[in-house]
DNA sequence: GTATAATTGTGAATTTATGAACAAATTATA
DNA sequence: TATAATTTGTTCATAAATTCACAATTATAC
């Protein structure tokens, strides 16, 4: 019923939002929040709609309450937990930011095969061994695993997530990983971004020099056909 | 006329097939690719169609033609080299998986503010200072940008980084940055993605529920909907 | 108060992406 | 060599996401 799209731009809506909010704004439209996401106001109206919050016409939205509705979708009445499968060099990065910096959801453990890493702590966060993994999860109450490891281990380990009761997984290895429809997955493919930003901008540049091309030589506009981007 | 999408799942046939190469595969049908990525075998067939490359009814596509099909639509002719602008945690990570490690297309140089990150080389790549950015950019011939810095300073960066002539950023920080419509952005917003794959464990864990207590108490089947997701 | 200007909420239109289905092509087989 | 069995390329259909456009509503100016 909500789409993906939808609660990924309510989440942004509300980072937007508690940044306004603290820089003492109390209201606000449909077309600043969309300038600031280079959207459109619909989509905005649209996304709120959806929370079942009104706003108030030829005034906009207020922010506080906006917010709370935004919180009361989004975010569990329980602080939530996650745990981390891999403590390498991303998985590292990820504790940086993720473990136990927001009450409402955070990486509460992690596991690794390394026994160098076993028992140690990283930004606060313990790491454990993959022995562990089934207590802990269920110790913690964790619904969410994040997979920091190589393509390899990645299947093997995301059964094991959901043999202990995950049913989220948030995947940064380059595998696809194979799951029951009862557990969601997101992957995150930083390799295949990486190439694609590459080969758009590429693209933008030769459409660029195109463009610069025709204007040198004052040609008539040509029936070039533009770019499609996200933007 | 060729979508993200597309580009994506053209990247991501790529690194699976040159796996099947290495284990001695020569030929892939359109269903076999569409298991592995959990994808349907016409999307399959369309992408590579684009290719402009043909597959032989009744045996598939050969797979040595077609990878040399796709690095020759997606790859530039000559390596490609991009910058990394904030060698924090998350541009280590980076580093360490982008830094040189593919001839066609890696990180070539970093940068970041801090002084005592300046002059040093991480995972095999120099971090500069900010004030050689457009020379390195320039003498580096980089056409990609990956900011992985604090929100507050990405889009002075990323003006300068356009400035220097990077048509394609790749930006990790959570400010959507603003820029000419010849450049072509991406955002990795890892903390929306993480409370989205929060907030549809928690819907799967509910439905998950729902269900078996549907189950349970022998109901006849009643009319839940069921969640959308990307699987 | 009343008029004016502006903004919301939302059905309809449009665009984009995915999926089903089948003729044409090709291989394998009898 | 003819027949059967498969798989491709592609058209047509469906689904999902976005955008338009406008009536309804409210704030503000006069
Ligand atoms: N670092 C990046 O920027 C980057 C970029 C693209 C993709 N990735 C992907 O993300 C994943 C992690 O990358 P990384 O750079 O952190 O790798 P890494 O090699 O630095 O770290 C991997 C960690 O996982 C642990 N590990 C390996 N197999 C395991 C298993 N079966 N069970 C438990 N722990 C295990 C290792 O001990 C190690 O600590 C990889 O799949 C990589 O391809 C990372
Ligand atoms: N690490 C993660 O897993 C993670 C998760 C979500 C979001 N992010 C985002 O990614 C970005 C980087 O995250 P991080 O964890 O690496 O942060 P970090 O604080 O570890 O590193 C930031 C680096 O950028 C440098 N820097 C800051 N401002 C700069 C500027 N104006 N010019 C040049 N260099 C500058 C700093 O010196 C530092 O080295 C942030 O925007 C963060 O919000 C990271």
């Amino acid at each position: 019923m909500i789409s993906e799209k939808t609660i990924e731009r309510l989440s942004l809506y509300r980072r937007i939002l508690q940044q306004l909010r603290v820089e003492g704004k109390e209201t606000i439209m449909s077309h600043e929040l969309a300038d600031l996401l280079h959207i459109k106001p619909a989509q905005v109206r649209r996304d709120i709609m959806q929370l079942g919050y009104s706003g108030i016409p030829n005034s906009g939205y207020r922010i506080r309450p906006l917010l709370e509705s935004i919180a009361n979708f989004l975010d569990s009445p329980l602080p939530q937990s996650a745990v981390l499968v891999g403590v390498g060099h991303l998985g590292l990065a990820l504790l940086a930011n993720f473990a136990g910096r927001w009450r409402q959801l955070a990486i509460r453990a992690a596991f690794d095969k390394d026994p160098a890493k076993v028992g140690h702590t990283f930004h606060g966060c313990r790491c454990y061994s993959m022995l562990d993994l089934q207590k802990v999860i269920v110790e913690t109450k964790s619904i969410v695993g994040i997979l920091a490891i190589p393509g390899e281990g990645a299947q093997s380990v995301s059964d094991l997530l959901v043999q202990s009761g995950i049913s989220g997984i948030l995947n940064f290895s380059p595998l696809r990983i194979k799951v029951p429809n009862s557990v969601f997955v997101e992957h995150v493919d930083l390799s295949t971004t990486f190439e694609k930003v590459s080969f758009f901008a590429r693209r933008m540049k030769h459409y660029v020099e195109e463009e610069k091309w025709k204007i040198e030589h004052e040609t008539d506009e040509g029936e070039y056909e533009t770019l499609t981007t996200n933007q």
